[in-house]
DNA sequence: TGCACATATGAACACCTCTTCAGATGTTGT
DNA sequence: ACAACATCTGAAGAGGTGTTCATATGTGCA
């Protein structure tokens, strides 16, 4: 039996994935996974910084449904909010998320 | 209706990805959201290849259940199979599904 | 050919999700 | 304080989804 190499070990544990942690990861792809959230995420992606009632006129849906989205995005830590005066203009949380938007564009880019 | 920002809302509908487009895309992250379809994913990602009745084994569900979730899967294309006498193989489909697994696993480590 | 095995399929049902409607909350300007 | 505005919230119904059960297909071996 050869000797334990500390990093390897280490990042092979890390490579594991519990039944917990996909289920995580599943929840964070049911939330992309709808057509409407989708398209607001693809919406700040390219503007950066938008309000609920951009939102609501870029995706072409009522405010009220844009908000139930929103919601679930932020409380999930996809998207970030920030209030001037009455308005409220949300972005996506972090790099990755961008990451991860930009990846599967390339995706179906290349697959068809 | 509120008011929206005429200029800012018709630039990022110029460069916004299609309705068809995020369309298909919430399709792939849908497919991805269900907490058996990601512990196959995630257990292919890690196994390379196993056949359903491992599969079913790992993720600890019916092959029943489990041939239904990879019929969808590869008919996405986010599966692909082979054969080998009555067995059947399933592995990742390419490099870009690795990598979306990959990167939302890092996304989920440094969030939290 | 016949049997056991591995996987696939279709239908049915319980469960969840998204949208809509009506109304509430918080903010600005007069 | 009031009215107009931007956003949020809760409830309810239509529609979609995953699992299970029973059965079918296809493969290897005797």
């Amino acid at each position: 039996m050869p000797e334990a190499d500390a990093a390897r070990v280490a990042a092979t544990r890390d490579r594991l994935v519990t039944p917990e942690e996909a289920t995580r990861l599943a929840e964070l792809f049911r939330l992309l996974g709808d057509p409407t959230r989708a398209r607001l995420l693809y919406a700040l992606l390219e503007a950066g910084e938008l309000c609920v009632c951009d939102l609501a006129d870029a995706v072409e849906v009522t405010d009220t449904a844009v908000s139930h989205a929103l919601r679930l995005l932020r409380t999930a830590g996809i998207v970030a909010s920030r209030r001037a005066g009455r308005t409220i203009y949300y972005r996506l949380a972090d790099a990755h998320v961008r990451m991860l938007l930009d990846l599967s564009r390339e995706h179906l880019k290349e697959t068809g």
